[in-house]
Formats: structure tokens, sequence, C-alpha cells
DNA sequence: TGAATTAGTTAATTAGACTAACAAATGAAA
DNA sequence: TTTCATTTGTTAGTCTAATTAACTAATTCA
């Protein structure tokens, strides 16, 4: 607990008076006071304050049954742009929005260069400039990294799929870019993603399931990192005591038995088709082949286990998953939900991510933009 | 998010006083200036508001080196009692604390009365008054009444042992007693009296293992109950897929293998002594007895599983364990914590509760002076 | 045209923290 | 004993931010 003093009051009323223009603008003076109970004096100091920052300005004005019409105010999104990254294994994505979150452009989507680790961060400048040339000429709010692997105080700790752990990313480019780089576990992200785009309310758990399996934690509207950033790596829970070994020395983790990865090799060796790709599983899945079906089930049974589980330490109002199978395969989660192990109470939804892919991209633009107006919540327009 | 206004200020800053003095008194009010950064004008200003209301008292002056010798404040602690009852399935404890959360003679234990869902309250009721007449008289500050069992917003909703759900114990109490009536989880509260007695910080979870087995969650210095109160149900996680049938219609909980209930099932049936007490089953382990031996190597199986799977999901600091096996065997919290499956990161301290029986006594105290003094986090003098 | 209504501004008030200056108390040095 | 530096705590006045009351401005409707 710190001292407060009136700077501080100025400054969380003009956040307070952003988050209420990101969520519901454009809104008038008078609007804004009586949704967030400041007075209207203050609100007009306030409002000229953010409006000769450059933060938010006149957009005409609004329509009244009777009286004055009312002066508009919108978030002057145009000044500049948030941009985040979805490092994944394979491919990166890259993401651009506007200060009110509006998107800029669709993602631009290229395989992740054969990785080398010290041609890693040449390659990344690369292809970002190249994205940049493509985007309207702004200065940059901020800039974050989605890490699929396990990042504190933006440092890199450990990657399962390649060596990144420790390689300065966030330096070199907040020096090149001029903005703020924030780096962030990339199921972390997908639960800000489903925050900010209120999918889910205050307490709930976002699970990630790709290769292995994530989670992001948000308990109070806030995201809970953990005491060292390990916060989620629900994919090595226990599922089966002396089962499979995982390569993290334990035995039995869910993430050998549900992630993509588990369930590609255990479809490979059940159909015979060795060199089958996850999408052919996908598709083999949709038509109901015995093999798929038989992966299906032990998913089911697995997830149905971990969500017993992590509901019972947490007690979430919501649990969103972000899966490509739930994407495919719309009867999946009745299913999980309705498992015989899967005693999720009453009132906890269990839903698909709306935005799927995109969930990562959109917790980075929720952090840059968080962190560029000073908001320790933030609540975005759909 | 909310408007913040003058008034608030002097009520943080004003808790913030005497969040300092709870931890540190006596303090001059020059210190106090030091420690909060408050400006000395400004403390002497909420000194003075808080002797009117006889929160604090000045107590003679210090020592000083040279210059005017500093008059000692310190939290008017004799003027009001906050009350704890521990309202375990088979006896009552009740604890009593001064305002500065220092102990009011020792705790009262009684046997629990058999089981009457009508005569529960008259009889609480009773109790109280005969703990009360042996207490110096005094206004009360707050009780708070210690459920095995699951809690919301001071409702029951659910007791395993005997049926309490929906018993309105606050109302009456509060009525009767003049104070506001706080009820609240065991497990939850021993998480609290970890927090308050400093044995943990911000982020660490409190395991309670009874005839049940559960846990508090503590993240940024704050207890999380999740949606419905029913957070920390970690005796319900799953060590065994499809293992043993548990009361809660599930299969295989963690419950059904670790906690004592369990493990005194096992050991009569091992050992043959169909009678035998938990006292009875700890001397076995304490004599190294094979049957308990065996049971104890299960437990530390167990045990090892649920932390790994309560670690990677939160990453909590430290892991406080309440159990009256690790308190009378000092060798089993090193053996759990180096078993294979129990893969807690290092730094992550797996520690015994030091005050043992009385944690949920302290997490009660720390409630109420919590709510007394209006304070989000507290500390309080060991 | 004027009454009612809504938006937004101006001037004065209030609350709370801060600065500067000072009084009070005390140990150490002269 | 006196003086001086030092520390404690108070008093008077200033600054910031929010609020109230009273106003002007703009618009609809009768």
């Amino acid at each position: 607990m710190n001292k407060h003093s009136q700077t501080q009051i100025r400054a969380h009323n003009e956040s307070l008076v952003l988050e209420t223009l990101l969520l519901q603008q454009p809104l008038s003076r008078a609007q804004l006071s009586r949704r967030t109970r400041l007075n209207k004096v203050t609100i007009s100091e306030i409002v000229s304050h953010l409006m000769a920052q450059q933060l938010i300005v006149e957009s005409g004005s609004g329509q009244s049954r009777s009286g004055r019409r009312p002066t508009l105010l919108e978030i002057n999104a145009g000044t500049r742009l948030a941009l985040a990254i979805d490092l994944r294994p394979d491919e990166w994505v890259f993401y651009a929005a506007w200060l009110d979150g509006s998107s800029c452009g669709p993602p631009l989507i290229m395989p992740a260069p054969v990785y080398q680790r010290d041609a890693f961060l040449p390659a990344l400048q690369l292809a970002l400039q190249q994205f940049l040339q493509q985007l309207p000429e702004r200065p940059l709010a901020g800039l974050c990294l989605g890490i699929h692997g396990n990042v504190y105080e933006n440092r890199i700790l450990f990657t399962p799929y390649y060596h990144l752990a420790e390689l300065d990313l966030a330096g070199p480019l907040q020096l090149s870019l001029h903005c703020p780089v924030y780096l962030m576990n990339e199921a972390n992200l997908c639960a800000l993603g489903d925050l900010g785009l209120g999918l889910a309310q205050d307490n709930f758990i976002s699970i990630s399931i790709h290769s292995g399996i994530g989670a992001g934690l948000i308990q109070n509207g806030r995201l809970q990192s953990g005491q060292q950033g390990f916060s989620g790596e629900i994919g090595h829970l226990i599922a089966v005591p002396g089962g499979k070994p995982c390569p993290c020395g334990n035995y039995g983790c869910v993430e050998q038995y549900a992630s993509e990865r588990a369930l590609l090799d255990r479809y490979r060796e059940l159909s015979g088709a060795t060199g089958a790709s996850f999408e052919q599983f996908l598709n083999a899945c949709r038509a109901d082949q015995p093999a798929a079906a038989d992966c299906l089930n032990q998913f089911v049974a697995y997830m149905a286990i971990l969500l017993n589980n992590v509901c019972r330490l947490t007690d979430p109002a919501a649990v969103v998953l972000h899966s490509r199978l739930a994407t495919v395969l719309p009867n999946l989660l009745p299913r999980i939900a309705a498992a015989p192990r899967c005693r999720i109470p009453n009132g906890q939804l269990l839903q698909p991510s709306q935005h799927d892919l995109d969930s990562t991209g959109a917790g980075g633009i929720y952090l840059v933009l968080q962190q560029f107006y000073g908001v320790e919540r933030l609540k975005l327009k759909r």
C-alpha cells in the first residue's frame, strides 16, 4: 500500500475517462460525467487536458430530444499504431491496430525462418520492417511479442521448441522501433485477448491447445502470472500417475495425452497413416473415422480431468478453450462438459474462443494499449 | 474502476498509518512520516483524528541521540476484542485477541455437541456466552467463524460432515453480539493466518489436511476465493483417473488417497487394527511400523502429485502445509519435496505451518481486524 | 415567441496534502 | 552554565483537484 495524493487522483480519473471512452465511444462530456460519476466540471477539465495531449478529439455533435446538442468525444485513434506478433514455432503472425483497438488491416502470416539462434533477431527485424512498410506511417504505441514459452519481466526463461532463453529481443527492438516492447507468454496473451474483447469477465481461465497445452489465469480482472511467470503451465499437470514420460522430466503429464502433438501421434499409430498432418487428422475427425474418433474420445476424457482439476482449484466463472479441434468440431465442447469426470459446476461456462486464431494478437494489442493509456483494466469495443 | 476523490485519499492514508503501526508499533509521528512518506503535517492531522476515534494512543516518549524526544504512538489495543471460532466437526475452538492482534489468553477447546441442525445455533450461542465470561468485558470488534465447508458471502453453501448449508449463523449472532460476524472456509482462513503472521507473502498456497484436503490461494497478497467461493477445493483434484469413488460423485479424488481419513482407513486395513485412532496411527508412524510406513509412502507419492499440479497451475512462491502429520514427522516435508513427481521449482518453499493448530484462529482474527480497520492488507507483529 | 430541457462553462467553495517557518526539547560541546 | 546543532512536532499559508451553484448556449416543442 502506497500513499495517495492529489496527482494520483487526477491520473486515476483521467484513466477512468479513457477507459470509458474506449469501451463506449463516442460520448459527450455530459454522458462521461454520468457514467464516471465525476462532476461535469471535472470532466470538462480532464477532457481539455486529454485533448491538449491529443489523446481524444471532438468528433461533431450528437442528437438530442430537446436541449442543446452534445459535443461528441472520441479516442484519437489514428495517431499511433499498436503492434503484436505471435511468434509461433512454425509461423509468425503480425497484427496492427489503432489506438482504439480497431484492427489496421488483416494480420500478416509468414512461415517462421529455419531456427538459428543468432539469426533470430535479425530475421525478426527484417520481417517487421516489411510489415511496417505495408502499414500507414505512424509512430508506434508499442509492440508485444507472444512467446511460446516462459517469460518473466520481459526475459525469456525457457522455450520448448527452440532455444530462445535469455535471447534479448526487447532491448534491440525497443531501440530500433522507438517504442516500448513487451514479451509475454502466448497462453497468457490469449487470456488477455479474451478479457479485452469481453468474451469472459473478471474470473476465468483461458486454455490454449497447440503442440503443448497452456493457460492464462484471470482473477479479479487481472492476469495472475505467478511468482516467476510460470503460472498456467497446465500441460504439465499429472493426469496419469506413472504415465508416459514427458520432456519436462515427469511422467503422465496431460500434454502427453491431449495436446495436438499427442493426438496426432496417436492418430498416426492407430490409423497407420504415419505421415498424416494435423489437418488430415481434423478431416478424419469430421468424417468420423474410427481411429480419429478413438483419439477424440481420449481427448475428451483427459480434457474432462484437466478441467475438473483446474476448476476445483480456482473456481472460475468461465473456461475459454482455444483449440483448432473445438473450432472444427462444434460438438466437442458439450461432450467435454458432459463427460462424467468434468464436474464443472453449473454456470461455469465452457466456451470456445470466438476470435479463434487471433486471441493472441488481440491480447498483444490489449497489453500495448493498457500500458499506453496507463490503465489497469481495459475493455475494448467489439 | 471507480472514481477517486479526496475523502478516499484520507481514508486510504489513515489505513496506511494504522497498517504501519500494527506492524511496527510503537512509532513516533516523525517515524510514521518517514515510513509512510506522508508529510509530517499530514501525519499529525491523521494522528489527531485517529486519537479522537480512540484507535491509537500516545504511550510515553522514546529515546533520541540528540534533539527533542519523540512521543510514541501505539494502537489502542485494549478497547475491544476480536473473536474467532474454528467450528471443526469434532471440536470447537474459541480464540480471542486484542485489536493489535495479540492473543487474549489461550484458546478454549470444547468438544462439538452432537449434531442436531436446530440445536446448532443455540449451542453455539451458549458456548460463546461461556467463553465471553472468561474474557475481560469489552465491546467486540467482530467475530469470524471458520467453516469446514463452502462459504460464499457469509452464506454456508455446503458442509461435508453435517448439514449446515443455508443455516443462518451470521444474522442471529450479529444481533446478539452487536458486532459484525464473518463466515469463511477453514482452509481459506488458514491462508489468511499465514499471511497475517508473515509466514508467507504475496503469492502462496496454504494446504490444510484434516479429514478432507482444502487450500487457500493468496495472490498479490489477496485471498482468491473464486467466482462462487469454491476455489481451493484441491481435495477433489483427480489424482487417479477411474480411481476410488468419492462422495463428490467423481472417481480418484486425491482426498481418497491422502486425507487423514484415507490414511487411517488404509492403516486400519493394512495393520488389522480396525479400531485404531488417528493418534495411534501417528504413533505407529513415529515408531516406523511397516503398515504405517506404507501409508506414509502413499501419502508422500500423492502429495507430490498434488503439489506438482497446484504449483504448475499457480506458480506460488511458497506452499504452507497444515497437517498433524507434518508436525509429528519433521522428515515428511523434505520427502515430499524430493519425491520424483513433485517438481516444485527451486525457491518455491514447502514449509510446515509454524503456528500449527492455530492458523485458522489467526486467520479469523486477521479477517476481523482487517475489516475493523478497513485495511486491504494487514501484517501483524509476531 | 416562450417554456422546458439538455450541454457545457465560470466562479467560488471545500478537502487534503504539501512547504516554509517556527517553537519545543534535548544532548553535546564550549 | 551557556550555546549550538539536532530532532520533534505545530502553525500558517499554498497548491491541487473535486464539488456546488449559478450561469450561458443551444435546441425542441407547444
